[in-house]
DNA sequence: TCTTGCGCACGAC
DNA sequence: GTCGTGCGCAAGA
């Protein structure tokens, strides 16, 4: 391949476009860390050969590039839409290249250069010229000149009677700018600081040997202007020690009223400005990804990025080498700095911040929290692709015919409990556990009238109002009128049941009627063994039962035990872990093993709070809130609904 | 740990 | 409104 005018073949054009392609395919910012990670993966190409070869296309306008949104990207000219766009109008593709902060770089950068300026203003030809240095982009003079005419409309920058500029002071600013100014002078970093002279990110740089540092709107080569020495070398601790703030960095050479003076008192600070700073390195790597790095080396963060300018990889790295001890021992407290912040972005371009730039700060979404029944969709997948992948899949893959049924779709088990099968009907669920069932595999057609909308209890939750023991000790015979249940042998006076029976009135139930009528079909002699209306096709353990009152605040109320202790309801209080976890074994034989692991016992028990069931014991919600409910009137020995929610 | 896919926010038009 | 872009996240290797 050649550059336009002849010149000799770009090696590595074709990977370098392919990368640009492929980066957008993935909708990830084509920029030259990822092209020159791309190229490094799949060529072995070293960032260095890589950056040089992305410059040379940049050249020979074989690729494009653009800021966009705060940050360097690269467009493969022969496949951008917008290219035509871009010719017309480049600085339209730039402008981002300038920003209030980079103009505040650059005027410390000159400050720093020339202390006079602090007082006399930066001469507008030293600032445009500063700024245009920062970028070959093709932003003009005349673009440059017009920033900064807003800006100092915009009151971020004042223009002296002499026509000089000079940042308007701030509060906050501190003297780190100056202070990483002059450390990196002192030190031969070449950086430049057309931005802010804001954080340099460093990736590791204990083998970072022969990068330098440029602007992050750019990777092309760039003259660091005078306050750059020229021989630029690296080491950690400057990085460290360059921080956020231009505005500082003016402020705090006029408190300090000598850049000079400054410079020397914040090089005795180093080791505190180092520890400010350390906050601002988000993106340092640890020591074991540094091999990769050591090639990659192109590595941005925040408004400020390290990009590679290749025209210094030739350069001497003796004097970092030198450093290097020093640095690593530094570079040990960024990582444990590090830890502590956002370190899953492994996006090597600046990902959230926005400090001083125009990149729109796009907010982070919170991670959505999926209904429990959304676990039956088939999802798409993500990651790589082995094999076809349906891109359109996204497919409920379950019963459709729930879709329409919303009690059917309220936990885990969508199947009915009794006859197992799915129907064009609603589930009911027990009101104390999983398990569910359809109505009429649990009541008679002539309950379902009138208990249709009443809660449900399984057998399993069943327990005798007298006892509070359920069918594991004795069948139950439940009141057709009150949906109590009772052992035959704990009810008063002692139940003869016959399976036959399908209406028995429990005592009071009996009483209570018999004083209000003539109870003519109102007889304790009917009894509703504990089986469910469809025997037959019941698993062994299901017996659901209405509850047609139970857990409303009316029957509450008409419930006087329930003011107060209710004494069906055991002390849990000295219960051992195993008897608690009985307990439950018997309402919730896959969860209550659950209270074994965890020990607890009944003085664990009535000290257990909603989190601690809903959170704490690794259950599903629906499970967890039903044994909570159990906790809670272990615990106030009532069984009150209302206090469920509390 | 790294790569990849992609939802969706955002800005330009 | 559409379109281009790419952040941020999650899934998969």
């Amino acid at each position: 391949m050649q550059h336009r005018g002849g010149e000799s073949k770009i090696k590595h054009e074709e990977q370098i476009l392919e990368a640009i392609d492929q980066l957008r395919r993935r909708k990830a910012r084509p920029d030259a860390d990822r092209i020159c990670n791309y190229l490094l993966r799949k060529c072995s190409v070293d960032a260095r050969d890589t950056i040089a070869d992305l410059h040379r296309l940049i050249e020979a306008e074989k690729v494009i590039q653009v800021d966009y949104k705060g940050n360097t990207s690269y467009r493969n000219a022969s496949k951008w839409s917008r290219l035509q766009l871009y010719k017309n109008k480049p600085e339209g593709f730039v402008k981002e290249k300038l920003n209030s902060s980079m103009v505040a770089g650059a005027v410390a950068e000159l400050v720093v250069a020339e202390p006079d300026y602090l007082d006399q203003g930066v001469p507008a030809d030293r600032l445009i010229e500063q700024l245009m240095n920062g970028s070959t982009s093709p932003t003009t003079r005349r673009v440059v000149d017009d920033f900064l005419s807003k800006e100092v409309a915009s009151g971020n920058l004042t223009r002296l009677n002499n026509g000089n500029y000079s940042l308007v002071a701030t509060p906050d600013m501190t003297q780190e700018s100056v202070h990483q100014e002059n450390s990196r002078q002192e030190n031969g970093i070449k950086k430049n600081t057309s931005q802010n002279l804001a954080v340099v990110n460093a990736y590791d740089f204990t083998e970072c040997d022969d990068m330098t540092v440029t602007d992050s709107r750019s990777n092309t080569p760039k003259s660091s202007g005078e306050a750059s020495p020229k021989q630029d070398s690296l080491k950690k601790d400057e990085y460290c020690e360059i921080v956020t703030g231009t505005k500082q960095t003016l402020q705090n050479s006029h408190k300090d009223n000598s850049s000079t003076k400054s410079r020397s008192r914040f090089i005795d600070n180093k080791e505190e400005s180092l520890n400010r700073s350390n906050n601002h390195q988000p993106n340092l790597k640890k020591a074991s990804k540094s091999e990769r790095k050591q090639r990659l080396q192109v590595r941005s963060e925040e408004p400020v990025e390290i990009e590679i300018n290749y025209e210094d990889y030739r350069t001497d790295r003796k004097e970092e080498t030198e450093q290097r001890d020093e640095s690593e021992q530094l570079s040990e407290e960024r990582d444990e700095e590090d830890a502590g912040r956002s370190s899953t972005n492994p996006s090597p371009t600046p990902s959230s911040t926005n400090t001083g730039g125009f990149r729109s700060a796009r907010r982070k979404r919170a991670k959505k929290v999926f209904d429990p029944s959304d676990n039956n969709l088939v999802r798409r997948k993500r990651g790589r692709q082995s094999g076809s992948q349906n891109k359109t899949a996204m497919i409920v893959s379950q019963d459709s015919q729930e879709a329409v049924k919303p009690s059917a779709k309220e936990g885990p088990h969508r199947h009915c409990s009794l006859c197992a099968k799915q129907k064009q009907e609603r589930l009911v669920a027990c009101r104390d556990c999983t398990v569910r069932a359809h109505p009429s595999c649990i009541y008679s057609p002539e309950e379902l009238i009138h208990k249709l909308d009443s809660s449900w209890q399984c057998e399993r939750c069943k327990s005798c109002t007298v006892c509070c023991e359920t069918s594991d000790a004795g069948p139950l015979i439940t009141c057709y009128s009150c949906d109590e249940a009772y052992h035959s042998s704990c009810h008063t006076p002692r139940i003869s049941v016959t399976k036959s029976t399908t209406k028995w009135h429990c005592n009071n139930c009996t009483q209570k009627h018999s004083k209000t009528n003539n109870t003519h079909s109102f007889s304790s002699n009917t009894s509703r063994p504990v089986t469910p209306s469809h025997p037959s096709v019941l698993p062994p353990v299901l017996s659901p039962q209405v509850s047609p009152a139970r857990g409303s605040s009316d029957q509450m109320d008409d419930d006087g035990p329930r003011d107060g202790i209710d004494p069906n309801i055991p002390d849990a209080s000295d219960w051992t872990s195993e008897q608690v976890y009985q307990y439950f074994a018997r309402l919730f034989p896959k969860e209550a093993e659950v209270f074994r692991q965890q020990d607890i016992d009944g003085h664990s028990l009535l000290l257990m709070k909603r989190s601690d069931v809903l959170s704490s014991m690794d259950l599903l919600l629906g499970p967890a809130l039903k044994i909570y409910r159990h906790v809670l009137k272990l615990q106030i020995r009532r069984d009150d609904p209302r206090l469920y929610w509390l």
